[in-house]
RNA sequence: GGGCAGGUGGCGGAGUGGACAAUCGCAGCAGACUGUAAAUCUGCCGUCCGUUGGGACUACGUAGGUUCGAAUCCUACCCUGCCCA
């Protein structure tokens, strides 16, 4: 059974939109979900998603073996219910953190083994225990685990790489089956496999064949964004889009820089996240129409304006960047879910317009003067 | 009036003869952040010049002195805190 349909392609690029169906629950793309690697997007509460009409949001499967951990998450019958999220969650594997914690790691065609970065204690996740832990956590779509390699990174260890991440997906897609008979708690999980390669087009290639073979509800691009320059990593993320069938949800991970979102959904992808509204946002950064500001900067010290002069959003309607500009100087944690408030409502919202122009065969105009717009930042 | 302690860059506070324009923290100014070890990290922070290496000037309460050389030693004075009368 398929879970994607594309709704509409735009007729002067690869933009499409569709539809993502879930057991009783359906989501349009292009869609950003915003990172909550612990079961919870930093400083959002429910209420604020839920505001801001945010639909699904990305957990993270290594993070939350550590913290609640299993016996916590099967007490209260997975994620949704620990949080009382009605809506949709992926999880992640813990590949991301093969990459950012890599002091950390040590990884074989058996597994990963893991320093935990919290106490230092020695743990070692399989494929087949990452699949196990996702179908406790009980996510709407499950990740494969994958070896994220770094930027650069040579070509035959990114062979290496692209190989293992093909035989964990294997053995990750054989435990799913498996679980899936015999536990009822996940049958309404999907499963989707990650294609790797690095900045290489053969490897890439080669992985979206392998892992295509291998037939999974959706397919996640991963090891971009991760230093290398962005002609580059565009060239990499066209290469990609051309080599996959139309019809196959693409979500491309980890990325979230507004340039590179309409790159992404210029060459037909679906899915994307990124930390960067929320993480940003609690580091001072505002994501405007015309551009980024950094409320820390005393240029807004007296400044009687919103964030963003076209947003609608709560915080753009009841708080000055002066305020905000205070709060941050003067460390008020408001400011800090305020900020990701305003980003993520942001994000949400952009993909909301992208969508609409999309359907009316105006993505590409709506592009250029957006990012026209957003890049001349004057802020004003 | 006497005794003791002390006066250092916006603030706190090191340094106690050369490696001192002066550790460090705070404040200030800017930058970074792309499947979150991030309310984090980096840089600048006496003045002027130089993109960098660097150069010039002014500075450790005030005024003198000792010394090749002083924030550091000596003398006097001013100020602050504590204690005694």
């Amino acid at each position: 059974m398929q879970i994607f349909k594309v709704f509409h392609k735009d007729p002067h690029s690869q933009a499409r939109t569709g539809v993502l169906s879930f057991k009783d629950f359906q989501i349009t793309t292009p869609i950003f979900l915003p990172v909550g690697t612990l079961g919870v997007v930093k400083t959002l509460s429910y209420q604020d998603l839920k505001e801001i009409k945010v639909e699904a949001f990305i957990a993270n499967t290594y993070h939350l073996y550590f913290r609640p951990g299993e016996e916590i998450l099967k007490k209260f019958g997975g994620l949704k219910n620990f949080i009382n999220w009605d809506k949709i969650i992926f999880t992640d594997s813990g590949g991301f953190q093969v990459y950012s914690l890599r002091e950390l790691k040590k990884i074989s065609e058996e597994g990963v083994e893991f320093k935990s970065h919290i106490d230092g204690s020695l743990h070692f996740f399989t494929p087949e225990k990452v699949i196990e832990l996702q179908s406790v956590i009980g996510s709407d779509v499950a990740v494969c685990l994958d070896e994220c390699v770094e930027y650069p990174v040579e070509y035959n260890y990114a062979k290496r790489a692209v190989e293992i991440t093909t035989l964990w997906a294997k053995r990750s897609k054989k435990r799913f089956e498996e679980l899936k008979k015999s536990n009822l708690n996940v049958t309404h999980q999907k499963l989707f496999g990650v294609i790797q390669g690095s900045v290489y087009k053969d490897l890439r290639k080669q992985s979206i064949e392998e892992i295509l073979n291998l037939s999974f509800d959706g397919y996640a691009i991963g090891g971009l964004a991760v230093g290398e320059p962005r002609s580059l990593m565009w060239e990499v993320v066209e290469f990609i889009s051309e080599n996959l069938p139309e019809d196959l949800v693409r979500y491309i991970m980890g990325i979230g820089e507004i340039e590179d979102i309409f790159f992404c959904i210029e060459k037909g992808y679906d899915i994307m996240d990124c930390v960067l509204p929320t993480r940003n946002g609690r580091n001072g950064q505002a994501l405007t129409s015309f551009g980024k500001l950094n409320i820390k900067n005393s240029k807004y010290s007296k400044d009687e304006n919103p964030l963003d002069l076209e947003c609608n959003c709560f915080v753009c309607k009841n708080y000055s960047r002066a305020l905000l500009h205070h709060y941050y100087k003067s460390q008020e944690l408001l400011v800090l879910r305020l900020m990701s408030y305003h980003n993520v409502y942001f994000m949400i919202n952009l993909f909301k317009k992208i969508q609409e122009k999309i359907n009316t065969d105006r993505f590409l105009e709506f592009k250029k003067e957006f990012l026209k717009k957003f890049s001349n930042s004057e802020n004003e």
